[in-house]
RNA sequence: UCCUGAGUAGCUCAAUCGGUAGAGCAUCCGGCUGUUAACCGGAGGGUUGUAGGUUCAAGUCCUACCUCAGGAG
């Protein structure tokens, strides 16, 4: 089955209803990808993936270039083969490392140059040879290489940075268009609007990635260190300039209720790390905000991380015992919370999905909020 | 009983020629947004075994005692 996204209902509040299909399998949007950057979800097995919930997954090109190489992951038959993950897959193009290596890389308009923060080895990726790596690693949804701008950055920056990934953007549909069938499966490039905080570049932007008509859009270049407020401005205004038959990728969002809040302004796909990383490193998400396992009010805390979890770790373990294993530095603990946060994160748009299905997004929304807490960073209930 | 060595933060140890006590771990608390992250940051914590002495000044030098370890008998 070639990519498609089928757009379903749309909430009156604007949350949108869909489904994303590809030859590896449905994905029913809005979907949370969780992030496998090395071609893993840390800690988790492919089969630990599927009973949290996950339709598709996030890898890296830039990370997976550098090792094990695309060359090996091609012989092996593919990432999905490699890493035996039989469901969608979406790469990340690396543009983001591009920021976060920022002290590593050299930017021009004919590419990046990277240091490699494993050898120091150099190397300069183009927006065609990122899109040719892609196709090597096997990817369902290869992202384009984009310039993704630091905050606070001003307005000439932030105009450089948008033009330079609409330029990318162009030569990389220029490799094989913006479909690309390859082994048997068809592979889509979807385009990234860059434009920092500033609604003339956000808006330009827009015209000039979706000119390049791609099969999806991602909102880039957000949560980067920018004030909430002018996130979801971002948010909100490049989804209106978006097509509605295409699906929306808010890049890197983001805590619960971000992505509540990304929903509401019509975004159908998120990523982040925080799921993952925040749970190895001893924080989780609950029904009833964030949950620090380390703190010392649960050494004799006995209940299960949330009592509305259904997920191996709360119909199993306590607070106190994944306290413990934290304490005691056992990689149990990391692997338990990332279990608990992941299904947390998949059931929780799983819900959101059911819930703009029956129409009721708007109400559902005010409920989340008044167990959650508005702020979304508050300690649950003490025992 | 004698000889030698050692007693400093909860633990293991630093501290120059005598100059006003630090670190790692542990504890407690934060942070983490397209992963350079099982990571990073902060805080609390001391009558330096006890009692004297020398000195402007003692964890450091001297005396006695206490405790521990090793050795001798």
């Amino acid at each position: 089955m070639p990519f498609d996204f089928n757009l379903i209902s749309v909430d009156p509040a604007g949350a949108r209803l869909g489904r994303i299909s590809t030859d590896h399998g449905a994905v029913d949007t809005p979907a949370f990808m969780p992030v496998g950057t090395q071609g893993t979800v840390k800690t988790m097995s492919s089969r630990d993936l599927r009973e949290a919930g996950a339709s598709i997954i996030l890898a890296n090109t830039y990370h997976l270039y550098l090792r094990p190489g695309e060359k090996i992951i091609e012989e092996a038959g593919g990432i999905h083969r490699f890493m035996s993950w039989d469901g969608p897959v979406l790469t990340d193009s690396g543009g983001f490392q591009v920021l976060s290596l920022a002290d590593l890389t050299r930017i021009g308009d004919d590419g990046v140059e990277f240091k490699s923060h494993l050898d120091g080895s150099t190397h300069f990726l183009t927006p065609e040879r990122v899109v040719e790596i892609q196709l090597s690693i096997g990817s369902d949804v290869m992202m384009v290489l984009d310039h993704c701008a630091s905050y606070p950055c001003d307005h000439p920056a932030a105009a450089e940075a948008a033009a330079r990934t609409a330029l990318w953007a162009r030569r990389s549909a220029s490799v094989g268009g913006t479909r690309i069938v390859r082994g048997g499966c068809e592979r889509v490039l979807f385009g990234i609007v860059q434009g920092s905080v500033y609604p003339d570049l956000r808006e330009r932007s827009c015209r000039e990635i979706t000119a390049l008509d791609f099969p999806g859009y991602a909102i880039g270049g957000l949560s980067v260190g920018e004030p909430k407020a002018e996130t979801l401005e971002m948010v909100e205004l490049t989804a209106r300039c978006l097509p509605a038959e295409r699906p929306r990728y808010l890049m890197g969002v983001g805590f619960p209720e971000d992505i509540v809040e990304g929903v509401a302004r019509g975004v159908d796909l998120f990523d982040c790390v925080l799921p993952t990383r925040n749970a190895r490193n001893g924080t989780v998400f609950t029904s009833e905000g964030k949950l620090v396992l380390k703190n010392a009010v649960y050494a004799r805390d006995f209940r299960p991380l949330d009592s509305r979890c259904g997920c191996e770790t709360c119909r199993t373990y306590s607070r106190a015992y994944l306290r413990h294993l934290f304490n005691t530095g056992e990689m149990l603990g990391p692997r338990l919370a990332t279990i608990h946060s992941l299904y947390f994160y998949l059931h929780l748009l799983e819900e959101m999905r059911q819930v703009i299905r029956e129409q009721r997004f708007e109400r559902w929304r005010e409920e989340f909020y008044r167990r959650y807490g508005r702020s979304g960073t508050k300690i649950v209930s003490r025992p």
